[in-house]
RNA sequence: GGCGAGGUAGCUCAGCUGGUUAGAGCGUCGGAUUCAUAAUCCGGAGGUCGAGAGUUCAAGUCUCUCUCUCGCUACCA
């Protein structure tokens, strides 16, 4: 392979990190990058944010600012917090950017020349005065068949038949309240089921076009599932939308007034259009990046990503021709958090930049330490968890007592009995090995042992699975604490000076290869322990020299270099800092609950309309094939109704039975798989979508009105 | 309900194409040690591998049924 093109997933400039993206998409190719980089390949890592859609418009006019300003602020602070985490990106672009603009549209072009769209026109209802076309649950209007007055364009609440906007008597804009006018309106669809037969090839055995591309075997199983279960059905996917923050499609294309393109030939083409960006700023052709068979192109992403990344992206880059596809797409599943799953909504989650500044002071070493604890949990195979006790004790058994503190311990014997200089020694003097106690062994035993373990730690790089490669980098540490322990040179060195020097030197060597090994995960740290030794900054191809230096039995620090005064990597953590911090999450509300806001005034005539009785609950059972619905039998004294409500989740249905409720009486009836409904249970909703039934005081009667 | 992924020691997880007494780390118990940030090293205990049935000389590993968790999807009047 000549060179990799590494992406991770465009995060979405409307809100902040949290660790469990860091845990998702990033960490996982930052390793990946940076080992690449030290075995001296050729690699761009492209990231950037994705800026467009109808949830950045949406913020804007709740927070009362532009699409612009939203994207402006979070862009800057999203690629703020990654710099200070050490997630070494060639470029962090933005879709924003002109060049993406061109790149997104010159893709649209290709594929309308290669006849890849198919044009589909609509007749759809668009708002003058909002200028906007209107999707269909914006318009309201009365409905054909029962004369409802406020049935929704796709389908009407009253009698439940599914509608299209057209059909509508009277409709009405629920943007501007106004008259919306007929439009005809037209997109370009992208002939996915064209693309299904290859696709599914490619999946499922690796070959495109005949030749063996990857080796499927080497995917994701999570990965491999959620691809094979989607490529069995593919219909087309319209590529453009009628929206107003977005790219345009190409203006001399006829009738592409209004048009935006779809997020999916926008977002994943930053991709290139980033790539092209920092290849213009070094002065280097971005094609090969792109474009040549022997680039190994990598998509890390979370689950929630892989359809897009795995199917609809291939098919635009090879109906576009000329670009390679992904050998991989190494999907991480999602990080939960103390319990629960993190939730944007709920505030339930660790935010980046808050890490970044609040245990800047009280977590030595704080960056790294955040770094270890995710990739130690990520999520790789299935869904994974950080909790503040698993940091501490990570922090407190890993990185302090046996990474950090075989490295101290060896800095301070060095310094102690050498004054800080790597000892000669004499390679025939046999030491105790490191393996098992009580054997003995060579200097170029031990450090061929060392090299194997490097190997081997490089080989779980390669294969993506970075908890076993960090599970790896700690067992050099542990090995070095072994061979610390079997040797005793504190003891040795009342009795054998000699031993003790092959047993330093040893030592020594441990440490500069953990300086080195250490880098991808913990790249702080390694900085810090190659000041320490008093090297120089890691390079490009310094892992490489090191492993063919091993190799060759030769050491990596000469006899008579001198090293510095040890330092503590890390410290332990008191358990009140974690305290603050699970405190901190627990009382930390919502920093809005999102009310849904009061509906526009009604009269009361309106609403004595509505007929609201007392009732009981006599019999329940749940709907068959629904995972909401249950089937309930409702007392109101004068007669009894069938009523279908979406309560399953939150009642089982023996437990419903003698429930009193508040019904809908007058509501018209309603068939929900199958089931005729004859009126609607009242209940409250809060803002995790927790139902609660609204009820009478107990044994107060069935069939009286409410009011 | 459909599809996908999971359910392995107290906790977090490994176990590839079925093959000797099911592994690791943490925690726990016991011991050694003091160079080191009460860190390190050695040893022990601890699992009917979600439940049940089947295929096989042999199943955590294959098949079927059921069950629980997560994601996507349908369903919430």
């Amino acid at each position: 392979m000549k060179r990799y093109t590494v992406t991770a997933a465009l995060p979405y400039a409307n809100g902040p990190l949290h660790i469990g993206h860091l845990a998702g998409a990033y960490l996982s190719s930052d390793i990946y990058v940076r080992y690449l980089r030290l075995m001296g390949r050729d690699v761009a890592y492209i990231c950037g944010s994705d800026e467009h859609g109808a949830a950045i418009t949406i913020r804007a006019k709740k927070e009362g600012t532009t699409p612009q300003e939203i994207v402006d602020k979070y862009n800057a602070q999203i690629k703020d917090t990654f710099e200070k985490l050490g997630v070494s990106f060639d470029i962090y672009h933005r879709t924003s950017a002109p060049i993406h603009h061109e790149t997104s549209q010159e893709f649209f072009r290709i594929l309308l020349k290669n006849g890849e769209f198919e044009k589909k026109t609509t007749e759809q209802y668009y708002d003058a005065s909002a200028n906007q076309f209107l999707a269909d649950r914006y318009i309201k209007g009365t409905c054909p068949k029962c004369s409802h007055d406020a049935a929704y364009g796709d389908q009407c609440e009253n009698c439940g038949s599914a509608l299209s906007p057209t059909e509508l008597i009277n409709p009405v804009s629920s943007i501007t309240g106004e008259k919306p006018v007929l439009r005809e309106t037209s997109h370009w669809y992208l002939s996915l089921d064209k693309h299904a037969d290859w696709l599914a090839e490619w999946i499922d055995t690796g070959k495109l076009n005949g030749e063996q591309h990857h080796d499927p075997k080497e995917w994701k199983n999570h990965v491999l599932g959620q691809c094979r279960s989607w490529v069995g059905d593919l219909q087309p996917r319209a590529m453009t939308r009628d929206l107003n923050w977005g790219i345009d499609v190409p203006p001399e294309v006829e009738g592409s007034e209004g048009k935006k393109l779809y997020v999916w030939l926008d977002a994943p083409i930053g991709y290139i259009s980033a790539t092209k960006q920092w290849a213009a700023d070094k002065g280097k052709d971005w094609r090969p990046y792109w474009q040549d068979k022997d680039t190994k192109l990598l998509h890390f992403i979370g689950k929630d990503n892989i359809v897009f990344h795995c199917i609809i992206f291939p098919a635009i880059l090879k109906a576009t021709g000329d670009y390679i596809l992904p050998e991989n797409v190494p999907a991480n599943q999602f990080m939960n958090l103390e319990g629960d799953k993190i939730s944007t909504s709920r505030n339930w989650a660790v935010w980046a930049h808050e890490y970044v500044e609040d245990c800047a002071e009280s977590v030595e070493n704080h960056i790294d330490v955040l770094r270890y604890v995710l990739i130690k949990n990520m999520p790789e195979q299935k869904d994974s968890e950080f909790t503040w006790g698993n940091f501490q004790e990570l922090n407190n058994t890993d990185l302090v007592g046996k990474y950090a503190n075989f490295i101290n311990r060896v800095l301070v014997l060095t310094n102690k009995y050498y004054d800080g200089a790597v000892p000669e020694f004499d390679a025939s003097i046999s030491v105790a090995g490191s393996q098992e106690e009580g054997t003995t062994s060579t200097y170029a035993a031990e450090l061929k042992i060392l090299h194997e373990k490097l190997v081997e730690l490089t080989n779980f790089i390669e294969a993506y699975e970075f908890r076993a490669a960090l599970k790896a980098l700690i067992e050099i540490s542990t090995l070095g604490n072994q061979f610390l322990q079997f040797n005793a040179p504190w003891k040795q060195i009342k009795t054998d000076e000699n031993a003790v020097k092959v047993v330093m030197n040893l030592a020594l060597q441990i440490v500069a290869v953990l300086s080195v090994a250490s880098q991808p995960f913990l790249p702080f740290t390694s900085k810090k322990i190659r000041e320490l030794l008093n090297l120089n900054d890691l390079q490009n191809g310094d892992l490489q020299n090191i492993l063919a230096t091993l190799e060759k039995g030769e050491a990596l620090l000469s006899a008579g270099y001198t090293i510095n005064k040890p330092t503590h990597l890390y410290t332990r953590i008191p358990d009140e800092v974690i305290e603050a911090q699970i405190d901190k999450l627990k009382n930390s509300r919502p920093q809005s609950i999102e009310y849904a806001p009061v509906k526009d005034e009604t009269t009361f005539d309106d609403f004595t309309k509505i007929d609201l009785r007392t009732g009981t609950i006599t019999a329940a059972e749940k709907v068959p094939k629904a995972k909401k619905l249950l089937k309930l039998t409702v007392d109101l004294g004068f007669e009894s109704r069938t009523v279908v409500s979406g309560i399953a989740e939150f009642y089982e249905a023996e437990n419903v039975l003698g429930q009193q409720v508040v019904l809908v009486a007058n509501l018209a009836p309603r068939k929900l798989r199958g089931v005729m409904s004859e009126g609607m249970i009242l209940m409250a909703e809060n803002e995790k979508g927790e139902l609660v039934f609204v009820s009478p005081a107990e044994g107060f009667g069935n069939g009286f009105v409410v009011k």
